[in-house]
DNA sequence: GTGGTCTAGACCACG
DNA sequence: GTGGTCTAGACCACG
């Protein structure tokens, strides 16, 4: 599983892990029923220490997006969000605020925004494609 | 100024009301050269020490929001940000990469996206218009 | 580490931190990736307060001077700085004028002046020699 | 007497009057025995309060920059510092890193830092030539 | 053990 | 009256 860490930015290693995982399931790399590298494994893979992997799991677990199986794995979750569409909705508005917000902030206007989001946007279908 | 702070949310409460004037300036509701409360007026408003707001005041003043005048209080700027291109598409790539793994998580595909983004962009002015 | 904090200068304690570390790197006695001591540790040395500590180090990271690892330290980043040109044209012009009107006002043309400033810029590298 | 005080920048009003002030003096354009306009009348030119103004002219007569005779007004002194030459090497010295300081961390090269001093130098001059 | 946030409260600088 | 700095000390998040 491909996962790059960054020193850099502010988000704690766990979390990083965590968001990649879900990152993956939205591009269609990881695809539900496939199952997870082990909290060891992924743990040396990044060098970083197995505590904090097993924490991105939890997390992951707890939003439904893998299932861990006792004794056998932890395995991507079927698709199907438990959010209900107001929440759905609420999660949407609030990231679209942010970029909005942020973009007028540097001085980018919607048009700009677009088009950088739609060129964005490609990249990631093509990962998918590459990948297959 | 209308600020709302809530507990249970992670962030912390100065990254709360930054984030919450620069919705306010984005959107057009605090303009240019208009003075923010005092820093102690606006930490009693909300029941939190002055310190937290004028660490708030003192990112917004990094990030080029707002100017303080020590003596005077915390003013609007013109807003030119002060980071280099580079930079900015950093951060704008960051929160595009956010909105489109939660909108695909979500299951919204990327036209169902822009269109929610470009009615939202809209509802961001109008906020202005409606004031006036 | 070696910081000297003066009470008589103006300048505050967690500004002087901040300065004397960016001349630390500057002159190539602080190196990429290096360690800095604990926000803790160097309080105790400087008998200051963690917390202004903090804000010296914040300051330095919001600077891209250093990045900050929660659980693991603060160390000094590849430094590129994120400011736009624009910007970096204004700080230096500041700063140059600042010394060009001191040394007029010191008596000193601005041929002696640029001379000083070659052997001082010199002196900046051979620190890093000796030290090695 | 041209003075132009800027809000953005943190220095405080009566700072940015006693540096310009010491500005026009280092280029020429003001010359010993030269009379300053009255603190009334130079704080109602730049719409601030006479009591910064005072206070400037308090500082500059501190610093040994102008000379206050009572009942007459306030003069430019003669040009004669009263500065040890000890003393004036470490003000330079202390300018001229944290110049060095601040280009390098801006990833400026000493060479067009000399370069760009150089043509700043310049401008100084042609203030001076322009006003005669 | 590392940094991050927040409180309560004092004192200073500026206008 | 305005913001800025600092202390002393508590509690939390991360690894």
């Amino acid at each position: 599983m491909q996962i790059q860490l960054s020193e850099a930015d502010g988000t704690p290693y766990y979390l990083q892990v965590a968001n990649q995982v879900k990152f993956l399931v939205a591009s269609g790399r990881l695809e539900p029923h496939e199952q997870l590298p082990s909290v060891r494994g992924l743990a040396q893979q990044l060098t970083i220490t197995p505590n904090t992997v097993a924490r991105a799991y939890r997390e992951l677990e707890a939003e439904g997006v893998v299932i861990s199986k006792r004794g056998a794995g932890v395995f991507i979750s079927n698709g199907v969000s438990p959010l209900s569409n107001k929440e759905k909705r609420r999660i949407l508005n609030e990231r679209m605020d942010a970029l909005l917000t942020e973009s007028r902030q540097l001085g980018v206007d919607e048009e700009t925004l677009l088009k950088l989001l739609r060129q964005r946007s490609q990249k990631f279908d093509l990962y998918k494609e590459v990948e297959k």
